[in-house]
DNA sequence: CCGATTTTGTTCTCACGTTCACAAGCTCCT
DNA sequence: AGGAGCTTGTGAACGTGAGAACAAAATCGG
């Protein structure tokens, strides 16, 4: 979204304010970094400070806060109060967002009491779930409700957050419910591939596919000289019993 | 395959069998859609196909299918249970991989439960946790153990893999107890930069950052027009309580 | 057997992201 | 006041990734 002004090799031509990607994701880590460095007392940190407290080089941290403006003192660093709120306030997290939860399994239950979710930024409003033997179930302060009360409940609080933590089979059906509903962002732990239309935006969390990266490294390492070599035509019968990657979350 | 033979501008001359990293995330998604496909008794399926239900482009999927090496008939398409087979074992989960989780709080136990690890692949072979109220409870068909037993779990069921699903001040040591005892793969689900030396492999699945990457897109979304466009210099004093994202993982 | 059709594998180009390196700018000390 | 010493902000080079486009190869129908 949004590109598009002059038409030259220059910067990659960003437009009034678009941040990359890539510096969007890194940062709720600076962020992260700034609140721990603040609790210690620090007042005031260099790029270097920061960027090893972020797991970063410091060149790519200056790069980055450099889109959101110039904050720093040269000579200096940064003021870690200061930086902090710049972030926050370009992140969006000086406001609250209202969330729902939909799908209210292991990992449900498990997001519902995260206090990651407590901490000031976002607000779960509703725990959801479609199983009536689930609804009216006590998790912390809140109670279980009827998926069917999604509607309503979006436009009450004014949700713009959907965290799905479904079983594979129904995600899809629940995307299309929160989009339908009005939720504009959301969070997909199930193990599908979601299809939404423009305008939403989809992030997944995809516990087996990060094993899977890792595996693929792990067998490199371990594997490398160990393992035969080619086994690259085997015979094309008997197959059907593979590992059956994916399932469910839920329970 | 072969690649690295002449010095020149040409492909990013990799080296014998090395896969670009971005590649490697996608495989285990193509190796679900296929799982899906074959389950639907679909024996054939084209770029196109396979593109469509991993949800990228199918130029992309070719380009990161000859990574591999070339299993595909032109003019026909790819045999589902044959690339599947492929895909698995370029992974490496044709081979049965040990895992340890440390940290059984809410996280810990949802994952302990969850499906997607007891596929096969991925054998959970122990729950670690420091608490001893925790260490005896049994959780499925495992039971907690103390985390003072990990170098021998790790050696005599050669873990590779450990998941820290603890909160984020223990997260650094029990990281570095997990590499001193011979993990050499981790994932991080704890709101922490985890340090690790060469050699070992590391990801982090963290949600608050997933929910804060969604909240600035939600911002220029609703904001862009409706926000007070500019609180550049606020005074930079009483900024002490801002909200304090981070926060611990477990209970 | 040959041409039409389909679909892969690959090349080329462009966009994006990372890192280096350095000028600009600030502070502190003499 | 002026120079030494830091540290930021950014220009430029490099590397990686994405997508369009096309030639090569396979099937199928006549």
């Amino acid at each position: 979204m949004t590109r598009a002004s002059s038409r030259r090799p220059g910067p990659p031509t960003r437009t009034e304010r678009g941040i990359p990607e890539a510096t969007v994701a890194r940062l709720p880590v600076y962020l992260r970094a700034l609140t721990a460095l603040s609790d210690s007392g620090i007042a005031t940190a260099s790029s270097e400070d920061l960027a090893t407290a972020a797991g970063v080089n410091s060149a790519k941290l200056r790069k980055d806060l450099s889109y959101l403006g110039s904050y720093g003192t040269r000579g200096v660093g940064y003021d870690v109060e200061y930086l902090r709120y710049q972030i926050a306030r370009e992140i969006g997290v000086t406001q609250d967002w209202a969330v729902v939860i939909v799908g209210i399994g292991n990992l449900g239950h498990a997001l519902a009491n995260y206090s990651g979710f407590g901490t000031r930024g976002f607000r779960i409003v509703a725990l959801l779930d479609a199983d009536p033997n689930l609804v009216g179930e006590r998790i912390g302060d809140m109670e279980v409700r009827d998926f069917a009360q999604l509607e309503e409940i979006v436009e009450a609080d004014r949700v713009s957050i959907g965290v799905i933590t479904t079983p594979a089979g129904p995600a899809q059906e629940v995307c299309d419910r929160l989009v339908a509903a009005g939720v504009t962002s959301i969070l997909n732990f199930a193990p599908v591939v979601l299809s939404v239309p423009d305008g939403v935006d989809i992030r997944k969390v995809d516990l087996s596919i990060e094993l899977q990266i890792l595996a693929y490294h792990e067998q490199r390492k371990s594997g490398e000289a160990a393992l035969p070599q080619v086994p690259e035509l085997p015979a094309m019968n008997g197959l059907t019993d593979l590992p059956s990657v994916g399932g469910g979350v839920g329970a």
